[in-house]
DNA sequence: CTTAGCCATTCCACTTGTGGCATGCACTAC
DNA sequence: GTAGTGCATGCCACAAGTGGAATGGCTAAG
């Protein structure tokens, strides 16, 4: 996941300064990203800025230091659209933040593009489910230090089945929110579609 | 989370070349990493060398490239132990993998340290809960780009709604294993875990 | 009155990670 | 036979992230 995306994603809704943007990725942007710092915020729209994808305009604050707020540009607009529409291979982790950065901006996709991005999730998901779920999970060890086999054993089998419960949960709700936008008619309203949600 | 510790880690358990780190890296773990280059963990593991935490000895393999075979030195022990056992900050995203990675190598810890560790990760995640489960997830919207708010909103409820339930299936889960553990007597062997951990 | 936290930006040295390329043997499947 | 996959290492340029410090005014709590 590129912090440019997301930063792009939220200007894209709106107009920030960097401190805002900041802000955003530690509430409602937390599940995107952990512990962004402000050096690494301010970088990037310094690099964007200099690749045409957003501009500032300054507000100034009588003796504080000067707020510039950042918009997107045209340029960032397509920019932003290509890597949200675009192509998408999902990463090793299923818990990595690459689809739900992506589905964070729901609002600017069509159903349809929506749709395909699900299924591709859903499609790679369950291969992985399929390939790992039953694979020999022992390992050799061969170590000088104090090893404790059994609580090794334990934790082993506990992480195992913990990260399937996830995984078959997630996929569960995947297939949820696809019958949903499938069976939603076409012009229905937040209502409708929330109401439906809660029917599955 | 540190390349390096994974891989300390591995070697703790028993000697590998970079090959075979590769290969645990996109199996076993896999949930402890997406997408690890070769040439990372090549390059760790000749800054793991030059540090004096890990060795290596070479295998011939007449007509192949030779294979090195690396194992960790007794001041590479130290300095995984210390990582494993010292001080842990929990990540913002409670699905990052650095729990994960630390209780991968529980054998190396003693039962007590495992569950100081499980309580730091438990009273962060609950924090974490109470702060934000209820929070107002509203954002506002300027944008000049065609924008779907009721697919905006469908998507935003289905998310929240799904990281609420993942985060209340993990906080049970943490809780499990640290029951099983205070539960479990003294010298209890494999198969009394397990049974207990199925009781639970 | 003072401490703490929020607002707001910038700089810097450093560490990590990305993505691809090159090399070359052995074995299997078609 | 030849294409693909697995074994095995290493080099390179570049992109991205870390962790901190410096600056300084504002407001609210004690």
């Amino acid at each position: 996941m590129k912090l440019e995306s997301i930063l792009l994603g939220v200007l894209a809704r709106h107009p920030s300064t960097g401190y805002d943007l900041k802000k955003y990725l530690d509430n409602h942007g937390r599940f995107l990203r952990s512990n962004t710092q402000m050096s690494q915020v301010y970088r990037s729209l310094g690099k964007m800025e200099s690749s045409g994808w957003v501009t500032h305009t300054v507000q100034q604050r009588p003796g504080a230091t000067d707020a510039k707020t950042y918009r997107i540009t045209d340029e960032g607009m397509t920019v932003f659209l290509d890597w949200l529409t675009g192509p998408y291979s999902p990463p090793t982790r299923f818990q990595d933040p690459d689809f739900s950065a992506r589905i964070t901006f729901a609002g600017f996709m069509t159903r349809e593009q929506l749709l395909r991005l699900i299924d591709i999730e859903l499609t790679t998901r369950r291969e992985e489910v399929a390939r790992h779920r039953f694979r020999d999970r022992r390992q050799a060890v061969d170590t000088s230090a104090p090893f404790d086999e059994d609580l090794a054993t334990l934790v082993g089998e506990w992480a195992h089945e913990g990260g399937a419960r996830a995984i078959d949960a997630y996929l569960e709700r995947l297939e949820m929110l696809r019958r949903v936008l499938l069976d939603a008619p076409e012009g229905a309203g937040a209502r409708e579609l929330l109401s439906l949600l809660d029917a599955h």
